[in-house]
DNA sequence: CTTAATGTTCCCCA
DNA sequence: TTGGGGAACATTAA
């Protein structure tokens, strides 16, 4: 469900429900989602107030009058301002006025007091300028799908919007990083910032059940010109897309468009 | 029954 | 230290 236009989508919905709300008390009933003592962390949000909901790579920082909650999303968490518990419901937040539910199937999301991951995520892909995101690139050998995979190299993309920046940008998923030429890596820098500038402003993408805090649904899946489109014309040239395993993912490329 | 899924970490080996 | 491959985590849907 999450990545960065996903979870900014969240952020924004959340933020207006959630900014000068007082957590009256939380309940947290799995291991996965809360490692560690849960009880202690419902007593240390219980009776805070919620002063900011801020979005850094794929987490959301829940800033409180006294200290940081952290919540990561994983494949399948969800963020719902209404609804009723289920047995996937891991979070339930009782608010001075309305509640929050976290829901997460696969449970590989996590809610936490303050999250170390944050302190080691790369730069934000909408502010790292193209000379910082070029010098960092020419420093590294690996492939060029992992390397935008890794939040510690750039923080906030997932599998969906790592494919479309490629295609865009006409660069095969195998490239050496280190390798491609100064007009690519602009071109690639420039279709990060278009694809996900263009993503938010369609509220994500709902591939299976996305959906942001209000429970809608986002439309960036109309738009998606090689994710989850194995076999069919690409829109450039009219070639088969490909599905192969690149960095452990399911990637999907134009073999005709895309140069290693 | 098998496989893959919007994510991340860890382990082994080069 | 970097990088590749694979497994693990838990669940569902095709």
């Amino acid at each position: 469900m999450p990545e960065l236009p996903e979870v900014e989508t969240v952020v924004r919905t959340l933020a207006p429900y959630l900014i000068g709300r007082r957590i009256v008390s939380a309940r947290f009933t799995s291991r996965f989602v809360t490692p560690g003592d849960r009880k202690k962390l419902a007593r240390r949000v219980a009776g805070r107030r919620i002063e900011s909901v801020a979005r850094r790579g794929k987490f959301i920082v829940v800033g409180l009058d006294k200290g940081e909650l952290v919540m990561h999303l994983g494949m399948t968490g969800k963020l719902l301002s209404a609804g009723i518990e289920t047995t996937h419901t891991h979070g339930v937040f009782t608010l001075d006025e309305g509640m929050l539910l976290y829901e997460d199937p696969r449970q590989f999301g996590r809610i936490e007091w303050g999250d170390a991951r944050v302190q080691r995520l790369g730069p934000e892909p909408l502010e790292v300028g193209l000379a910082e995101f070029s010098a960092r690139l020419r420093k590294r050998k690996t492939r060029i799908k992992a390397l935008l995979l890794n939040q510690s190299f750039i923080a906030g993309l997932g599998n969906i919007y790592v494919d479309e920046i490629l295609f865009l940008s006409g660069i095969h998923p195998l490239a050496q990083a280190a390798r491609l030429s100064a007009p690519r890596v602009a071109k690639m820098h420039q279709a990060m910032v278009d694809t996900l500038t263009l993503a938010i402003e369609h509220r994500g993408s709902s591939i299976s059940d996305y959906v942001d805090a209000d429970g809608n649904r986002g439309n960036f899946q109309m738009l998606h010109r090689v994710y989850g489109r194995e076999g069919e014309a690409c829109v450039n040239c009219g070639a088969a897309i490909k599905k192969a395993v690149v960095a452990g993912r399911g990637t999907h490329y134009c073999p005709v468009c895309q140069k290693r």
